[in-house]
DNA sequence: CACTAGGGAA
DNA sequence: GCAAATCCCTAGTG
């Protein structure tokens, strides 16, 4: 189909990569710098290029001379008329508006780099929606109120608006690094991606895999910032987390670092809350009781943790502050809710990134390895499937019994390794408990049980945990090296680069870890399995297909001391 | 007053 | 387009 390069290029801006091409390593490297992937089915993987991938690229400093000579290389001919002056159209685009204040900031000015983009109709009429009236030639002024939504519905309109308006400066706070810690560096990556925070001097979002320490990227963002600072996170534990570290990591005297939750309402210099504690209200009609926590103190400094979790009312609250700083961190920059183009105006453009496989080249995270399971049905449970709804066959393939038998073989086939067991379906782990003897971890299960369980099996007494979508959230969950997906949400992405994310941690020895996920075949599972690893089938990981797991028995691999390399001859093929 | 169970929200 | 988990608040209990 193809005669020279792996990518075939086409004028609606999607670009359909060759897996079995030589140079299909090379192109999958450099695609995701400016373009998304949507669809990766076996023998083709299809990208799209979208004005916010575009834009994010240029934030990042890539220009469109370098994206069209990439796309001519790997096609290996000439792109299609009028596509190269389309992204070179779509991404100039970024940085020919550009924000500025005014009048002690009370009023911002916008402005154009040419008249005609302020007669473009589209630009015209939606600033003057957001109360922005003409003032000059390249000019538009309005209300600093409007800010948030200016850039908000610009972006949406194709037109995104560098920022330059600045911040207000915040309540100056004297924070350093604790220097009687002579161990602790920032690694090279975190130094980089808040170094570059504070070049742009302006917000954004870092993009970093679980487990390669966000956190610390956020408290350098403080002590460069030296100001107060309100982080706001997904849970409690995290929001435990973040004190302590603020505690272990700086010389802030504890009384100077706050919880706001609902067991205590700290406000402090440094304050950490949850987004849940802002979005709370009593009942559906009624306001938020916490979102003035925002304006409690003079904040110069908002860290978004988890970005691609904040909730819409938090987009509405931060569309008002946008004088504030912002600084957003996250392993993956997908939302299943499509509001990533607010994400990008109301947060900030992505100021840094590092591909998973770059970090794990360099050892700082374990070298996964992904495998697909297929998983028969059996005849009685493959009936009653060609009878069910769409949504029962879900379930049903989802909890094929047979999938238990499988988890066990892989199970024996790691013996030795701490391993986790990851699902979906209450009922469906309950049984695996019953037929592994191995303990289930919940929602319902008791913080107390829960760090019990933790404590067993990260001192290895305990080889097996099960483990409910307490995984998705559980930010003190032990580090695995054998995670087993038996069941998941309806093809999320991020639930699926969570999961990977349990196995991450450097391993002893070769650093290596392994990921199963047991797939029922013939089934609706499949295509949402598919959507699941789209996100870290960007990243690079590949999924093995292993047929008929374990029949061929005597291998397994054992080793002494706990951390053993699962042997290859357990996984031939 | 401290603690827990249960409801509502998203 | 589903099930499960989370968090916050309130009412009930001892």
């Amino acid at each position: 189909m193809m005669n020279k390069g792996p990518c075939l290029v086409r004028r609606d801006r999607t670009v359909l990569l060759d897996c079995g091409h030589p140079e299909f390593e090379a192109a999958r490297e450099r695609l995701p710098v400016f373009a998304e992937l949507v669809k990766s089915p076996a023998l083709y993987h299809t990208y799209r290029i979208t004005p916010l991938s575009l834009w994010n690229a240029a934030a990042l400093g890539a220009s469109p001379e370098e994206i069209t000579e990439c796309l001519e290389r790997f096609s290996g001919r000439g792109l299609p008329s009028g596509l190269a002056e389309e992204i070179r159209l779509l991404m100039s685009r970024y940085g020919r508006l550009a924000l500025h204040s005014a009048d002690e900031g009370e009023r911002l000015l916008l402005r154009a780099d040419s008249e005609e983009l302020l007669n473009e109709p589209e630009v015209g009429t939606t600033a003057a929606a957001c109360g922005y009236l003409r003032t000059g030639q390249l000019e538009m002024a309005g209300s600093a109120a409007r800010r948030g939504m200016l850039k908000q519905e610009l972006a949406r309109a194709g037109y995104p608006v560098l920022d330059s308006a600045g911040y207000h400066k915040g309540e100056a706070l004297d924070i350093r690094w604790q220097d009687g810690d002579r161990s602790f560096e920032l690694r090279d990556y975190q130094r980089e991606a808040a170094e570059r925070f504070r070049a742009f001097g302006a917000s954004g979002i870092v993009v970093l895999p679980c487990g390669a320490g966000k956190t610390l990227v956020g408290l350098a963002a403080l002590e460069a910032s030296k100001c107060e600072t309100l982080i706001l996170t997904s849970n409690a534990t995290s929001v435990r987390q973040w004190t302590e570290e603020l505690k272990l990591r700086t010389h802030l005297p504890p009384e100077s670092v706050g919880e706001y939750t609902g067991e205590r309402r700290q406000v402090r210099p440094v304050t950490v809350a949850t987004y849940q504690m802002l979005t709370h209200r009593a009942s559906k009609g009624d306001g938020f009781k916490h979102m003035g926590l925002l304006g409690e103190r003079n904040w110069g400094l908002i860290v978004y943790d988890e970005v691609h979790l904040l909730p819409a009312p938090v987009f509405r609250a931060t569309a008002e502050i946008q004088a504030t700083l912002r600084l957003g961190l996250t392993a993956t920059l997908v939302r299943e809710d499509g509001r990533e183009g607010d994400v990008f105006s109301l947060i900030g453009p992505k100021i840094y990134d590092c591909p998973w496989k770059t970090l794990e080249d360099r050892g700082w995270i374990a070298a996964v390895e992904c495998l697909e399971i297929p998983v028969p049905m059996e005849p009685e449970v493959k009936r009653r499937y060609l009878h069910g709804t769409a949504k029962e066959k879900f379930r049903l393939a989802s909890a094929n019994p047979a999938k238990a038998e499988m988890t066990v073989r892989i199970i024996k086939a790691h013996e030795g390794a701490s391993i986790l067991v990851i699902g979906q379906y209450l009922d469906q782990l309950a049984e695996l408990a019953a037929i592994t003897g191995a303990p289930v971890i919940t929602g319902k299960t008791p913080q107390q049980a829960r760090m019990k369980l933790y404590s067993e099996f990260n001192e290895g007494v305990l080889p097996v945990l099960i483990v409910s979508k307490v995984a998705n959230f559980a930010v003190n969950l032990p580090d695995a090296s054998v995670a087993i997906e038996v069941s998941g949400a309806f093809g999320s992405r991020q639930e699926e680069a969570q999961r990977l994310g349990r196995v991450l941690r450097p391993k002893r020895g070769d650093n290596r870890a392994f990921f199963y996920t047991l797939v029922t075949e013939d089934s609706r599972e499949q295509e949402f399995a598919l959507r699941r690893r789209l996100f870290l089938t960007e990243q690079g990981y590949e999924y093995t297909v292993m047929r008929g797991f374990g029949d061929e028995s005597g291998t397994r691999a054992e080793e002494p001391g706990g951390e053993n390399p699962h042997s290859k001859e357990a996984f031939g093929s």
